[in-house]
DNA sequence: AGCGTAACGGTTGAG
DNA sequence: TGCTCAACCGTTACG
């Protein structure tokens, strides 16, 4: 059976390539960081590669946040609330009005100009996705909060599941979007909700946790916004306050608390345009210093060095799976 | 040995 | 509706 999501690195540690880590688990590499303990040392234990280790602690030195970044998607250039809202009335003042014509107005309203206008079918996706049936009133509040309650984005709750004895992709039947398990999470929590069962590394890295039975917690990165607003000040991550992160599982339950956590989540609904670069809100502003490497990746003459990438092929992560099954016997 | 980071293969989602 | 592309991710390995 060909591997699906779960892959293994070097230490012995789980991680899905693409996906960043649980939020508990970024949370302990804090948390160990502040206690002072060595990266080195939190990268064994946690078995985290160090470099994530690095990453994720300049991170939070730099921002106060724990959480990844906004993944996906594009930085909303032109489909700004204010424009979908002014297409919204052009198109309740005129149900029959044509996109081009709107686009035609938003010029000359001076709601856009030449260079931020939206395309025809940027309208015609707005239209249809954002304002949809005008003779439903209010119907893209409405959907604003179906999509917040449905969960339907990917980025309010992750739909992959970290390895289990049964695989996200043998879990759901094929055919059957992930989404749909996703919303309709089960309620297998970690046996407690309490921290220190979140912090329960061992259940997240532990091969012998992801052998047993019991496997991983279905969605472990739900827990949502535990960034430094969750922390007293000083980056107090030792007195962080419990309930808070409590009260933030429960948001990711499939239940009424779900807008609540839909709020408070780190990864931008589709309509959080202001918070785009996502940790709400707690990320810093124009080019942190990690879109370096975005830099230097894409040729950015911003980048330091224009040398030629060097011969650094690494072995396919298969291979360290093959090397920790046979340093693990 | 420990750390910072480039390179890489991957995911995601707005346009 | 499917594609593109720029954002992100964590791991690996180099210096």
């Amino acid at each position: 059976m060909e591997q699906t999501y779960g892959e293994v690195n070097q230490l012995g540690g789980v991680f899905v390539n693409g996906r960043p880590l649980p939020n508990a688990i970024r949370l302990r590499i804090v948390e160990l960081a502040q206690l002072g303990i060595r990266p080195c040392d939190i990268s064994r234990q946690l078995r985290v590669s160090h470099g994530c280790v690095s990453k994720i602690l300049a991170r939070y030195n730099e921002t106060g946040s724990i959480l990844p970044g906004a993944i996906g998607g594009s930085k909303p250039r032109v489909t700004t609330p204010n424009v979908v809202k002014n297409i919204r009335e052009y198109k309740q003042n005129d149900p029959g009005i044509f996109a081009w014509e709107i686009r035609d107005r938003l010029l000359a309203d001076g709601v856009c100009d030449k260079y931020n206008v939206p395309s025809v079918s940027s309208i015609s996706r707005i239209l249809r996705n954002k304002i949809g049936n005008l003779s439903q009133p209010n119907q893209y509040e409405s959907s604003k909060q179906a999509t917040a309650q449905a969960g339907l984005s990917y980025n309010h709750i992750y739909p992959y599941s970290y390895p289990n004895t049964m695989s996200p992709k043998m879990s759901s039947p094929p055919g059957v979007p992930v989404t749909a398990g996703h919303v309709s999470i089960s309620r297998a929590w970690p046996s407690a909700h309490t921290v220190s069962n979140i912090l329960g590394i061992r259940a997240f890295m532990d091969p012998a946790a992801i052998a047993g039975t019991e496997g991983y917690p279905p969605k472990m990165e739900e827990w949502s916004s535990v960034n430094r607003a969750a922390f007293p000040a000083a980056h107090t991550v030792n007195g962080i306050d419990k309930s808070a992160i409590d009260a933030d599982i429960k948001y990711a339950q499939p239940s009424s608390t779900l807008s609540s956590y839909v709020s408070a989540c780190a990864y931008s609904p589709t309509n959080q345009y202001g918070v785009y670069s996502g940790s709400a809100g707690a990320e810093p502003g124009p080019v942190p210093p990690r879109q370096r490497d975005e830099y230097a990746r894409r040729g950015d003459p911003l980048a330091d060095g224009l040398q030629a990438p060097g011969p650094r092929r690494r072995q396919k992560t298969t291979q360290s799976l093959e090397q920790a099954a046979a340093a693990a016997t």
